[in-house]
DNA sequence: CATTAACTTTACAAGGTGTGAAGTTCCTGT
DNA sequence: ACAGGAACTTCACACCTTGTAAAGTTAATG
């Protein structure tokens, strides 16, 4: 017989399973409308229609529910067909492009789950580790993308694809999105725009296609 | 006789304004060298050298010590003079530049201390209108900048003195300059000569004197 | 129809914020 | 010199959060 931790995320029959996707849903919609510290344990519970201690037996801290609701919103938001412009670009500078796009268009949906992650990152070593995780992988993406600038002769004088790359990074952070499509309420159409025209201008040589 | 609770904040004697200093000193560092989640006020009390009570008697809640830090370290960092070559410069792309050199070099020994005001402002009224009053001020300086560009002819084309002052103030936000001094280890330096990079180019007609 | 996973309810420990009140120390003014 | 009071300490408490524990209920499954 196993100890009842072993099952903790991976219960086993229908029932849990949409019991499961409801909290998810529930916190997701939660850390959208409110600020990440209202959503306690209780209100995910009451949100989905469950007890609190229901929601300990499919995640084991607060820091793990934020990073199942992370994986939850990346499928449901499809991020691979989010990014596949990117990668299917036939040049860097379109590339450049499709990426601002993607910024403006994926990162704006995920502003109150990827703070709450960040938040709980001090203290959850799970946390700490999927933030790592998807830090990597953004970064690469930046990487990708100033690499390709770089071999095809684009990248302007005093960036390198590293410190290109950095600054890239630095603009797809959440607070960067969630400033300017918050605070300033631009439109996720007029961040892309104009973040494409600071990644051509600010990167590139001067083309102007 | 007065209540006692007039009295917070404004205590009379010498004795007390060193151990005020001491608790704002005390918070400012724990905050410049932890998580601001681990800057509890029992430990700034012990940082500080005194009771954890005897925080309340100068501030009454940890939302309001956070914004006497701010107060404190613009006034040990002395923003006045941190932002004096933007306002005396001939021109306006004179004026961006000191800018920029201002968001790396100033804000970057900030970071703490904002961040720990960000996070307070929900649920704390008082840190909310700090906030909003930082704010009004910090996009006030990137709306002057913005209009003398625009003034003297070297605002680009797609921008408005308005779009520009969103972007620029998006762009001196705490988390920007953070992930690139501290997760991208920019030099401020650095950081400041790729501002002026990235200002110039996307801001402003080509010029480059 | 017995088993068992999933869920509920209740209880509790630990640690945070903020309030309250009594006691101590030391400055200050008369 | 000494009374008053401001500043601080200590102890105690209410309330909220996370996370653990355990016993009871429901319902699917074999």
């Amino acid at each position: 017989m196993m100890p009842s931790v072993a099952r903790i995320g991976t219960p086993q029959n229908q029932r849990s399973r949409d019991t499961r996707a409801a909290m998810l849903d529930a916190a997701w919609e939660l850390l959208e409308r409110a600020g990440d510290s209202e959503v306690t344990m209780a209100a995910v519970a009451e949100a989905a229609g469950v007890s609190r201690q229901a929601v300990y037996l499919h995640f084991p801290s607060r820091g793990q529910l934020f990073m199942a609701v992370m994986d939850h919103v990346d499928e449901a938001l499809d991020l691979h067909s989010s990014l596949r412009p990117v990668w299917e670009a036939a040049d860097s500078l379109t590339a450049l492009d499709a990426f601002a796009d993607h910024i403006a268009r994926y990162h704006s949906r995920l502003i109150g789950v990827v703070r709450a992650v960040d938040r709980s990152r001090h203290g959850d070593d799970d946390a700490a580790a999927l933030w790592a995780r998807s830090t990597e992988l953004w970064y690469g993406g930046c990487r990708s993308v100033t690499d390709a600038l770089a071999a095809e002769g684009h990248l302007a004088d005093p960036w390198t694809p590293t410190t290109a790359a950095d600054l890239m990074w630095a603009l797809m952070s959440i607070e960067f999105v969630d400033d300017l499509t918050g605070e300033r309420s631009w439109t996720p159409d007029e961040l892309a725009t104009r973040l494409r025209v600071l990644f051509r201008r600010t990167l590139c040589n001067a083309t102007e296609d």
